[in-house]
DNA sequence: TTCTCTGAAAGTTTCTCAGC
DNA sequence: GCTGAGAAACTTTCAGAGAA
């Protein structure tokens, strides 16, 4: 068995437009050389990619297993011939960061924006799926950067990473006004756990300021629906008073000025203090100055609390 | 010889439109 | 609104050409 890029740039093609015809006419090929493309990698593999109704092509389940990888194949062929571009034509390389919690979306474009202003040669890159592990990806070199929450004290000692303290953000529960609970200035985990909560899981994970705190009280979420806060969904429920969610409050800063929900301090506070690692040994020569940008655009003291 | 391509042709399905 | 004819669009198959 032996899967050629050409394959895999005919299910992407194929996926993305839906028939054979367009897809030739992206590649650049004639539709019956498609065809047989398809045919013989459909007979490769011992079964159809790509189911025929009519006369539009729809992907079947292992179709898509197959096409999503392709996808990611691709992506990332692309990166390294632009990268490799970039260094032969004598660029200083790429500043690759990852962060462990996708709310540092917000206020990391100004940051980028105003870094690869300064550095036109150096390209940054987003390596998403490092922050499920961004110190082992760190530790593996595939990663100049990680923003994390936590220093050097709360990781396992390792001499191969370095933190730098960048700041620090306060832990809120939101609710909307017409909460019972608005009328509060602070709230008990137990208060929480009582209600509908929506965010991400991880967020009151064993470990995490959140999730010890209701250990601590001894109870825990009963009624939660996972929903990733980059998307926003979780303040919308908020704000329909559908329940709480629990985040940084600078998060929430523009609905909270707007009075469109309550930030609620829970128990004594809950703080998290974000660093950036880096290796301290054989990383990119950028890193210094990306923490120094970071620290520059770094939410503010009255939004962070 | 093998692989990959093009072009022609056949067959299938959808779309459009006139006629009822 | 329904039906049928013709056009258009599409996939598939086949024969043959060109490159390695």
């Amino acid at each position: 068995m032996r899967l050629d890029l050409r394959h895999l740039h005919l299910l992407v093609a194929i996926d993305d437009l839906g028939s054979l015809h367009a897809a030739a006419r992206r590649l650049h090929l004639s539709a019956s050389a498609l065809s047989l493309q398809l045919r013989d990698l459909e007979d490769r593999l011992g079964g159809q990619l790509f189911e025929r109704r009519w006369r539009r092509l729809h992907v079947t389940p292992a179709g898509r297993r197959l096409t999503h990888t392709a996808r990611a194949v691709l992506a990332d062929l692309a990166r390294a011939e632009a990268e490799t571009r970039l260094l032969l034509a004598g660029h200083t390389g790429t500043l690759r960061i990852t962060t462990a919690c996708m709310q540092t979306y917000h206020w990391l474009p100004p940051v980028l924006e105003s870094w690869s202003r300064a550095h036109p040669d150096t390209q940054v890159s987003i390596v998403g799926e490092a922050g499920v592990a961004p110190l082992d990806a760190l530790r593996d070199g595939a990663i100049d950067l990680a923003l994390v929450v936590g220093d050097a004290g709360d990781a396992p000692s390792d001499d191969r990473v370095q933190f730098t303290p960048l700041f620090r953000d306060e832990l809120v529960a939101l609710v909307s006004p017409r909460h019972p609970l608005a009328r509060r200035r602070q709230v008990r985990a137990r208060d929480l756990a009582a209600e509908a909560y929506w965010g991400a899981p991880d967020s009151f994970a064993p470990g995490t300021p959140l999730g010890d705190t209701l250990a601590a009280d001894g109870v825990s979420f009963t009624r939660v629906t996972p929903l990733a806060y980059a998307s926003g969904a979780p303040l919308e429920m908020v704000r329909a008073n559908l329940g709480v969610t629990v985040c940084p409050r600078w998060f929430a800063e523009p609905d909270l000025a707007r009075r469109e929900v309550v930030a609620l301090r829970i128990g004594g506070g809950l703080w998290l203090d974000w660093s950036a690692a880096t290796a301290r040994a054989g990383g990119s020569p950028h890193t210094a100055s990306f923490i120094a940008e970071m620290k520059r655009h770094r939410p503010t003291p009255s939004a962070a609390g």
